[in-house]
DNA sequence: TTTTTTGTAATCACTACTGTTATAACAATT
DNA sequence: AATTGTTATAACAGTAGTGATTACAAAAAA
């Protein structure tokens, strides 16, 4: 008679990451690095070289700086510049112009809690003072950060 | 002879929002004040009817409380208790306990840039440092507040 | 043993991100 | 006017996180 013995160990991990805030916002400043530097070269093709992306991906980037007022962008003959100086614009104009959004908020709060519970009825307001203080001293962090400051650093 | 006008009209109107914090964060802190309040109730269920949520988003999160020695959950019988003080657990353990990574990085930066270019070999560890800085001031605005203080607001 | 609850896997629908191809529009050059 | 190089944008694929849901095993008390 044979005895077979069989031994099965499983390890599982999981590992639930958050949604990081998009490379977008890094591409976008790396761009206007770029475009700080050496204006003329800027077409989106070179841009792209840079960041190591797809010239589309740049191009969306630059659609979004240039609604943002931050830079202008001539089609067909290319290339482009920052319409305002670089001391002037900080990581927070970036930011804001690459999110894009109406209610730019950072924290999601669950919402319809019942509010049959104390807990429930009060939580959305009571968290979402504290989260947007949050927020705030994150963005106001970016905001001391100008262009001009990290193009110094690129030297 | 017929001469046909066809005008088409198409406003395209495309926002794009960035993703945001998981709603994790914020039913976490309504399950852990809810345990604060009355732990015998503390059941999945109950804890569910007062966020409005399925039992199952309820029981995940409590596995990462759990995991992070924030609470301790009794199969079976029910029920969860706090493993800290309330004044002792702020907004910044909550975070950390549901953000549940190694690298718990808010901001992501695109990677591979083109080391032949100045802007590219840099723009990593210089944008890094003041992302960095910038997500510290958010969190450490996230500690300042216990979860003892945000239930003294729902009485 | 039965009942209640927790623990967890699996799946689904949804959304955002990033890369890619394709094509139209634009502007300067020839 | 045609050519060339560029921007603008639509469309789609692949990947990944979110949140709801079903299903079932495991634990603990009655």
């Amino acid at each position: 008679m044979t005895l077979y013995l069989v031994v099965t160990i499983m390890v599982t991990t999981v590992v639930i990451q958050v949604k990081q805030i998009s490379t977008r916002f890094s591409i976008a400043v790396h761009t206007l690095s770029l475009i700080a530097v050496s204006p003329k070269d800027c077409t989106g093709d070179f841009i792209a070289r840079s960041v190591n992306t797809n010239p589309v991906v740049i191009r969306r980037i630059m659609g979004m700086l240039k609604k943002a007022g931050l830079v202008d962008v001539r089609p067909g003959v290319g290339g482009a510049t920052l319409l305002k100086d670089s001391d002037r614009i900080t990581l927070l104009d970036v930011y804001r112009a690459v999110n894009a959004t109406e209610e730019n908020q950072l924290f999601r709060i669950h919402d319809n809690p019942n509010f049959d519970c104390p807990v429930g009825r009060n939580i959305e307001q009571v968290l979402q003072a504290e989260l947007r203080d949050a927020q705030s001293v994150m963005e106001q962090r970016l905001a001391q950060t100008t262009l001009d400051q990290l193009i110094e650093k690129f030297k």
